[in-house]
DNA sequence: CTGAAAGCGCTTACAG
DNA sequence: CTGAAAGCGCTTACAG
């Protein structure tokens, strides 16, 4: 097998205690042993065993991430600021993800913790108080991805609920007074609600009504033909349609495009995050830009604060940017 | 701490042994003692120590994959497949990436060997016999990514010198005889090449030779103007540009639409992958698809059956198709 | 059916 | 400056 620290030693006519301190760089060694030491552990392709020292200090140096699916955008952005913090504040990263299955995500939960990781980040599929007494009875630190998502938890993301009053303002400044809100359906196929889309939803609504917007909610799984109907049947002022995603807002734009209504002649577009966009040298849609990137760091930190003891609030919220573009 | 076994021995009022035992399923447990221990275990929230038994069962049932970048589609799409198949076959995955740094790439590679992963799945930035045999003397199982990359290790991915010279006779078939490959540069900005571009490069030249095609290469950072160039000076025959991937092909096609130029109308266009084009319901772009969960799931195959001890080729071909679209 | 012993590779006191 | 001892939580023989 590999090499330890014992056939170093043994190499070296020393005992293994003495190859760890002169490699963990302490100074009670003899600088001609040392000397030997190093070079011999260098010749034989030392690399200590880090799980026999987790094992004996009690922490492993290694973040769980459990996602539901790195293939989307968002999670593939996140997961790459996360590492890179990880790396840089000395600790690496164990990434798996559970297709958004309730069952599977506490199985994972448990293999992380099976594999002693020092702290976890979850974007959690499972919800409330249940969940939550599950997990704290696993006796591990962890962030939830998402501001305020999971009770009593600590949270890191951006506060929906407010960036979309904002919007709404934002929108408002840029004489748009019909405002219309699209989202898919906000209840899973399992019943279990979107609660980032929801929190957008109500805050669009309250914030809407406030301004004295003529607000409207499209919503399901045939948006566009709903924007289409919208756009035809509209009379008077020019709408806006703010969508809660690319995903959402790219398609509705080339899909009215086809139908012959063009932004922002026709109407005003805005959407949510510009993850899509950098792959592109088009035109940018006005975008909520939540930074996911500084999601990743944030919620790294985050983590890496808890597992060193360090004070950190409950609910970290992750600025975000309202972008100009060329749809309003 | 967490809950060990010792301590549901004693809750139990058994030796740890025993706890093992009725835990892991072996048979000599009297079904009383194991009822209770099954029982208490689910009550104390046990969950085994993994690192514990990787140390001395000498196996962690970890996969390293090192990789140059997480946000690349690319790599996104290939360690979500890893990820998946690792898991069905019971192993779990820690990614870590070097930004195309090779100094970094070592670095992460011995941290991985720290780990105790009982495999990795490599996309090397080093390169050449001297980089081999400092990986060798690791003694580590590994896999890279990429079609015979590595001399003399086992590598999986598409045959890329092969697949080029598919997709000139393709191109032929569909009657274009004016075939122009479009290529960044081949050499990095540390003067690196880039292997897999090269085998497309340069099978392409001999495979359009053969052919008898009318045959150019447009090579370097503006290639968009020098396609635009080209379909202005080019008389007689509608040429082809067949692009090494989506990154170059979807604003090439923009840039020339912009300058009046439409495929298939002036031109013909194809490229590699097809990874960007599930985020639209736009036309497709004729591609060669290289089928990237097929490369992950089967990378990890290949790891997995190196660990278990199992024989694979040295080099694995994963297959690819050649797509219509609407380009040509 | 059950347990005491040894060991995986390391670290942390404690003794010389 | 150097080493023997104990222990992290588990598993694998071996003994009763």
């Amino acid at each position: 097998m590999a090499v330890t620290a014992k056939d170093v030693a043994e190499a070296c006519g020393v005992s293994r205690i003495t190859v760890n301190r002169a490699l963990s760089g302490n100074e009670n060694v003899k600088p001609e042993t040392r000397e030997k030491i190093l070079k011999k552990a260098q010749e034989m392709g030392y690399v200590p065993n880090l799980i026999a020292r987790s094992l004996v200090n009690g922490k492993s140096k290694m973040i769980g991430i459990v996602i539901s699916d790195i293939k989307n955008l968002y999670f593939s952005e996140i997961v790459d600021a996360i590492t890179r913090q990880a790396r840089a504040r000395g600790y690496m990263v164990c990434t798996c993800t559970h297709d958004s299955d309730c069952q599977e995500e506490k199985r994972l939960i448990e293999m992380m913790k099976g594999y002693c990781v020092d702290g976890m980040i979850l974007n959690c599929v499972n919800r409330g108080g249940e969940f939550k007494d599950w997990l704290d009875k696993l006796n591990m630190k962890y962030v939830i991805l998402g501001y305020q998502l999971l009770p009593e938890s600590y949270t890191v993301g951006v506060n929906e609920n407010k960036s979309v009053k904002d919007v709404v303002r934002f929108l408002k400044a840029h004489g748009y007074n019909k405002q219309v809100f699209v989202v898919p359906p906000l209840y899973g196929e399992d019943g279990r609600i979107n609660i980032p889309h929801y929190q957008r939803a109500s805050g669009f609504q309250e914030e809407a009504k406030k301004q004295g917007c003529d607000y409207h909610i499209l919503y399901g799984n045939d948006t566009n033909e709903q924007a289409l109907e919208f756009l035809k049947k509209n009379t008077g002022e020019k709408p806006v349609f703010l969508c809660t995603g690319e995903m959402f807002a790219i398609p509705m734009q080339k899909f009215l495009k086809k139908n012959g209504y063009r932004a922002p002649k026709d109407y005003g577009l805005m959407t949510y995050d510009r993850l899509m966009y950098r792959f592109w040298n088009e035109e940018a849609i006005a975008a909520v830009d939540n930074h996911v990137d500084q999601i990743g760091t944030s919620v790294a930190n985050a983590v890496i604060d808890l597992i060193e003891e360090k004070e950190i609030p409950m609910n970290i919220e992750v600025p975000y940017d309202l972008e100009e573009g060329t749809s309003l």
